[in-house]
Formats: C-alpha cells, sequence, structure tokens
DNA sequence: TTATGTAATGCAACCCATTTGCTTTTATTT
DNA sequence: AAATAAAAGCAAATGGGTTGCATTACATAA
C-alpha cells in the first residue's frame, strides 16, 4: 500500500494566522510538524539551517502561541518548552485537555494526547480556571538506550 | 473546649534528619509549620527575624528537600516554591500524590491535600515514576479582596 | 513592479533567579 | 576544650529570558 504523502503548506499556515512567511518561521513551523516532542528554545537553535538569533525565536513563539498554532508546556529545570496544537486552538484562548510527560531523564516534555484529564468537582476555597496533568518518569528512547548500554556488557 | 497547643520540637526534627539545628533553620521549619502556603526564596527572606543571605536560604532550601522535610512546587513565572512535607517523606524519595493550585492574583501555590489523582492506567511508551495535578485559578484571599473593593464603591 | 507601511530580525545590553567557589563562622562530636 | 563537620556569608558568575532600538524583509495597494 503506497503511503499517502501529505505536503503541508506552511506558508498557508502562516497567513492563515496573520503572520509573515519568513524563512525562519517556515522552517521553525515544519520542526514542530515534524516532532513528536515539544521543543526548547535551544533545541530550534540547534535544528535551524541557519544562524538564528535567540531574540527572534523567543518572539517567534511567542506569535505562534497567541495565534493558536502551538502551546507551551509544562517543562524541566523551570525552560520554556512549546508544542504544536493538535485540536484547532483559538487565539489567546487554548484549550488543551490533555496531560503532559517530562522524562528525567532527557528533560523532554512530551503530550499526551489520549490521556485526558479526569473533570474536577468545585473546590471550597478555590475558583479554577484551568488545570493540567503532569506526568513524570522515563520516555522509551531513554528506556531503550538504557537498555543497550546493559547489553553491551557493563 | 480548650485548645490543645502542639509545641513542636524543631530542633528534633532538625537532627532527626541529620542537620544542624542553627538559629536560621530553626526558624525557617518553624515557618513552613506555621503557612498554608508554599514559600518563595524572597517569602522566607522578608519573614525571617535577621538579615539572612539569599545563598544560605537556597542551600538549606536544598537540604531541606533532600532530607524529605520539604518538597518543591509548581509555581507561577518560573518561581521555586516549596511546601512542607505532610506524609512521611523518605530522603530523595517523595511521594505526594496530591494536587497543587497556583492563584493567578498572587502567584501563591497551594497543596491540596485533599484532591487526590485518579490513578492512571501504565502507558505504553513512558515509564511513570509519579504525577502530578495543577489547578490555576484565583484563591479566597484574592476573591473576598476583590469583592471588598468592589463594595468599596468602585 | 515599485512605493510604502508593517512585521520580523539582529544586536547589545539588561534583568533577575539561581549557582559556584571560597573563606569564615558556628555547631557537633570526641 | 580541641578537632571535625556543617552552615553561613560574600563576591562573582551563569544562564534563561527580556527590552529598546536600528535595520532588513515582507505584504499590500497604487
Amino acid at each position: 500500500m503506497k503511503k499517502v504523502e501529505t505536503k503541508i503548506d506552511y506558508g498557508a499556515i502562516l497567513s492563515k494566522h496573520g503572520l509573515s512567511k519568513t524563512p525562519f518561521r517556515m522552517e521553525l513551523l515544519a520542526l514542530f510538524y515534524s516532532s513528536n516532542k515539544s521543543l526548547s528554545v535551544d533545541d530550534i537553535i540547534h535544528n535551524s539551517s541557519n544562524e538564528i538569533n535567540k531574540v527572534t525565536v523567543y518572539r517567534a513563539l511567542e506569535c505562534f502561541e497567541e495565534t493558536g498554532l502551538i502551546h507551551h508546556v509544562p517543562g524541566k529545570n523551570n525552560l520554556k518548552r512549546f508544542s504544536l496544537c493538535k485540536e484547532e486552538c483559538a487565539p489567546h484562548q487554548h484549550t488543551h485537555n490533555h496531560g503532559h510527560f517530562i522524562c528525567n531523564e532527557c528533560d523532554q516534555t512530551y503530550c499526551l494526547e489520549d490521556v485526558q484529564i479526569p473533570k474536577l468537582a468545585p473546590l471550597k476555597d478555590f475558583t479554577i480556571q484551568q488545570y493540567q496533568l503532569t506526568l513524570e518518569g522515563i520516555c522509551n528512547d531513554c528506556n531503550t538506550q538504557k537498555q543497550n548500554i546493559l547489553n553491551a556488557g557493563f
């Protein structure tokens, strides 16, 4: 069976969200689409084909988030991390009802699209606006890596 | 009915955890025991009776956490916050299965001891070590404060 | 396609929480 | 009280993130 190549028009997506389609932003969007992991500013800088200023990265991420393209996820070490919004998110109104997984080995954050957060009863002392579920542990990438090291004979 | 005054021997607690009982650490421990909120480094410095160096605070918090006296909680603005461990926590092995509430008004973090996180089924791609539920919204302190301002006639 | 307003980039410098190295002081142990 | 270990203090560094401003690239309409 032939695999369907879905070509994504990143330029169109940017335009639709009122953003200029610059080379860097095209590449950044592509990077988000091609990664199942979240991205930090460092990840982005290291994965860019051209030298890119960190301020530019921060500002692009800010715009992307404001227009509903990406959302920030909880991260290790007080580090900013962002993931693609799979569902349609309105600008300034992200509604992500999924959990997140943080790997204690590689500090990566994954979105758990299929882990829904259970509805909560209202609390006496607090007005809840939103809530999130964060799991911590070891991701498969790191697990298999460790396994390989063990098998190598240590 | 007479309220039972439970006098806590902070010195004994420190010793039990292998820590020297210095004036500052005694006071710090007392501060944690007397607060139902989490504490930031700033909170601690402002609530200390003597001038205290921030490095000292950071290192005390580190020790306290390592020995299982306190645990760090998720905080607003990438700020470190800590809360007393109510349950017994082993050193290097905190097991807090309760939720946390972050107030978007005062940036305070509260431990929700009575909000248990529902057990999760194991995940295919991840080994879960622990998980936490973080709520966001407005705490009662801030709510009533706002109410008072409204009632004042604005 | 060229002019023009707007958005994006780059650079330097800054902010501020947290960390590190090292010395001095204080607490604990013998 | 002396010796040892832990904690506190100080100065300086680290590093993620931000701001102001000048420059360049993009988008739109003439």
